[in-house]
DNA sequence: TAGACCCAATCC
DNA sequence: GATTGGGTCTAC
């Protein structure tokens, strides 16, 4: 007989269960299995296994009775042991449940829950197998050609021959028929055109220096167009060779069809896919593909640093810095910081790759904890396209007909325009507040208190501070002109989108956002018609910004630059440095002149002169300097706690005492004022923060401790989220 | 005084 | 997460 310990399907249930098996089940680790769990049955996931001889010591030792489980679900264990342990890891570090974490590790057919506990259903397909040919029957022409395709191929679909024809065939036992399981396992369209290129020196240089000495993590900082993904490609063939599986992380669901095709070209059915764009169906395939697999090379998203490859040898992560690897749900894992869990306990290689690294990586390189690999030289001499600042406070850069689009961007849009030239937009993915603007000279109005952009709220007509309680009226008169007529500009891709067709009404416009891209198809669409110059205008956030090659584009705008830059996220540095370092990335790839223009309305501000400049090291050393001035990572680390509620008093009073608790037992590390989020009131409930910032680890486990000492009033719920990836 | 309603404890 | 049971409140 055997004790189980079992975590049960529900995910804010943090506790160990424990069940008994009789040997004959052959329950293992990391199988479902069915229980009782009080008056009802849910689904377990065995997580330890000891064989017992006696169950009454047993439950004397332990304190209370064992039932014995209903019955198991998986023949083989969903999980290796390994895995188990990562989740573990991960578990403790982000301060959730384990199960939460094995539950998001899982694709649907496989979680522990009892509406999917049968994943989805099976498809077999018949085929007929050639088997052998005595010459004994006269074959009718058409047989004979059925025959000669048999025995060239080996076998065919049932679907593809006539029953008829293939029925002497069978009585004879010439072929035989055989049912087998399908399944959707990815081909991409091979790029035809696809040469393997050759290495650079720099590039060899950097292949041979990780394969030299492995197990260590590297960051890859490459300007755009150096050539990154030849070495992921190359390391991945190294890999392959020695027989060791590969993960190649990239940040967006649009990423994965280009880098898989290029993959396909080179390791064809070696390489699997694994990304939430994909149907239940095709996850659960892809999974049990991969497990069955012994090397594969998986590419995927944020969930695929999971994917339970056998015989792990490297991670890839490109584009490091992207802000997606980080999930937004419980458990708030970030991949990089997986991976690197990952590749410390199997002893694989991790290789991060960026333009503009994350200041949390580069300082690490930079301290010796990683590798640092630079790409300086660009492939073909690509030369980067024109780039502009656009002081949108300068009078003569506006006129009274558009607050969002300058004269000069609509200038040069209609050159562009005019000879047949593709245009792409960019909004920052967070600027969809709407701000009072003076009409006449542009000016902002912000807070007095904080100096941080004041948004307009229709419902109540006011104009608030999400920083602190500052409320004003609708103003009366420009504190910079004087003027007295304002407008309020939101800078979502819709208004984008309404303003531009307003000027060029002939302008074919395709719009690139989450809105109108929530399928996969709808997407590839999109950047298919716009390669094929279906489209003039493209607008987007800045998902748009990564990756994608449209060579007809000569013109990139971004509609404002700023909107993170007064805006009091730590991050608003860092995130538009990228951005406007992508959005010149994208323009003039083939057409040499191509242009840049940046609206802004801060054209000093230092993380946009050194984008424009491309200056990744003076960004980085100044903005360094800010965050040490400021407190925040990389210098300290930072934990969101998040309370809601759908009565504001209790909220409110809770979070106060929540406050105070933490602040007296406080030691070295600090707590925030209770924050008011920038939604704060959601779906009839009231949300507050409490931002705690910690620098070592005995401080974090002390505010675990704090946390987990307290007992949550009723009606309302507390969420962590540690190393978040905002501060408001 | 029965039934409604709320909360906290329990589940192995 | 679902259930239970004990406590208090409320309407007749």
């Amino acid at each position: 007989m055997y004790l189980l310990t079992v975590l049960l399907e529900i995910r804010s249930l943090d506790q160990e269960f424990s069940y008994t098996a009789m040997d004959d089940l052959m329950v293992q680790v990391g199988m479902r299995i069915l229980v009782n769990f009080g008056p009802q049955k849910l689904v377990g996931f065995v997580i330890r296994s000891t064989k017992i001889t006696d169950l009454s010591e047993t439950e004397k030792t332990l304190g209370y009775e064992l039932k014995p489980i209903l019955g198991v679900i998986d023949k083989k264990p969903i999980l290796s042991p390994e895995l188990i342990k990562l989740a573990r890891q991960v578990a403790d570090y982000y301060l959730t449940s384990l199960i939460s974490v094995l539950q998001s590790m899982l694709p649907l057919g496989l979680k522990p829950n009892t509406n999917y506990r049968h994943g989805p259903k099976e498809q077999f397909a018949t085929f007929y197998e050639f088997i052998l040919f005595d010459n004994a029957i006269r074959l009718t022409p058409k047989q004979q050609e059925l025959l000669d395709l048999l025995k060239s191929v080996g076998r065919l679909p049932k679907k593809m021959v006539k029953p008829t024809m293939i029925k002497p065939f069978l009585e004879h036992h010439y072929v035989r028929a055989i049912k087998e399981k399908i399944t959707s396992t990815f081909k991409s369209e091979v790029v035809l055109d696809y040469v393997k290129p050759q290495l650079t020196e720099e590039q060899a240089l950097i292949v041979e220096k990780i394969h030299a000495a492995p197990r260590k993590t590297y960051l890859l900082h490459g300007v755009t167009g150096s050539g990154k993904t030849e070495v992921y490609l190359a390391l991945t063939e190294e890999y392959l060779r020695k027989k060791q599986s590969v993960i190649i992380l990239v940040p967006e669901i649009s990423l994965t069809p280009q880098m898989f095709s290029i993959l396909w070209t080179r390791f064809k059915d070696q390489v699997s896919i694994l990304h939430s764009g994909l149907t239940p169906k095709e996850r659960y395939e892809q999974y049990l593909h991969i497990k069955d697999t012994p090397t594969i090379v998986v590419v995927g998203t944020r969930s695929a640093v999971f994917a339970p490859v056998n015989n792990l040898g490297l991670i890839v992560i490109d584009e490091e810095h992207v802000e997606s690897y980080k999930q937004d749900v419980t458990p708030r894992y970030h991949a990089r910081e997986v991976a690197k869990f990952r590749v410390d306990m199997s002893g694989a290689t991790l290789l991060l790759g960026s333009a503009t690294p994350s200041l949390y990586s580069y300082s690490r390189a930079r301290k010796g904890l990683y590798q640092l690999l630079e790409l300086k030289q660009r492939i073909n001499e690509i030369k980067l396209p024109r780039t502009e600042l656009i002081d949108l406070h300068q009078l003569s850069n506006l006129d009274d007909q558009s607050s969002l689009l300058s004269l000069p961007l609509r200038q040069k849009m209609k050159v562009a325009l005019d000879n047949r030239e593709q245009i792409i937009l960019l909004i920052n993915k967070r600027g969809y507040a709407s701000f009072v603007t003076c009409r006449n000279c542009g000016f902002i109005i912000s807070c007095p208190h904080d100096g941080y952009l004041l948004t307009y709220h229709k419902a109540d007509r006011l104009l608030k501070c999400h920083h602190c309680e500052h409320v004003e009226l609708w103003p009366d008169s420009c504190p910079n002109c004087l003027e007295t007529t304002f407008a309020s500009s939101s800078f979502g891709t819709e208004r984008i989108e309404e303003e531009v067709r307003r000027f060029f009404p002939e302008a074919r416009i395709a719009r690139f956002d989450s809105d109108s891209t929530k399928t996969k198809t709808a997407l590839s669409r999109i950047i298919k018609g716009f390669n094929q110059h279906e489209f003039d205008i493209l607008i987007g956030t800045q998902m748009l910004s990564k990756g994608h090659d449209f060579s007809r584009v000569s013109l990139v705008g971004v509609v404002l630059a700023d909107y993170g830059l007064n805006n009091p996220s730590f991050m608003s540095g860092e995130r538009t440095f990228d951005l406007i370092c992508q959005a010149i990335g994208r323009a003039g790839r083939k057409y040499q002149g191509g242009t840049a223009l940046i609206q802004t309305y801060n054209p000093r501000h230092p993380a946009l002169i050194d984008a424009v400049r491309q200056d990744y090291q003076d960004f980085y050393l100044k903005e360094m300097m800010l965050r040490k001035l400021r407190h925040k990572p990389p210098y300290t680390f930072l934990i969101m706690l998040t309370l809601c509620a759908k009565e504001l008093l209790l909220l409110e009073d809770f979070g106060g005492l929540l406050q105070s608790l933490l602040r007296t037992n406080a030691s070295g590390f600090t707590v925030s004022e209770l924050i008011k989020p920038y939604h704060d009131f959601m779906k009839d409930t009231f949300y507050r923060k409490l931002l705690l910032t910690y620098k070592t680890q005995v401080q974090k486990d002390e505010i675990t401790q704090i946390i987990k000492s307290i007992t949550l009033p009723r009606k309302l719920t507390l969420s962590l989220d540690v190393d978040p990836s905002d501060d408001l």
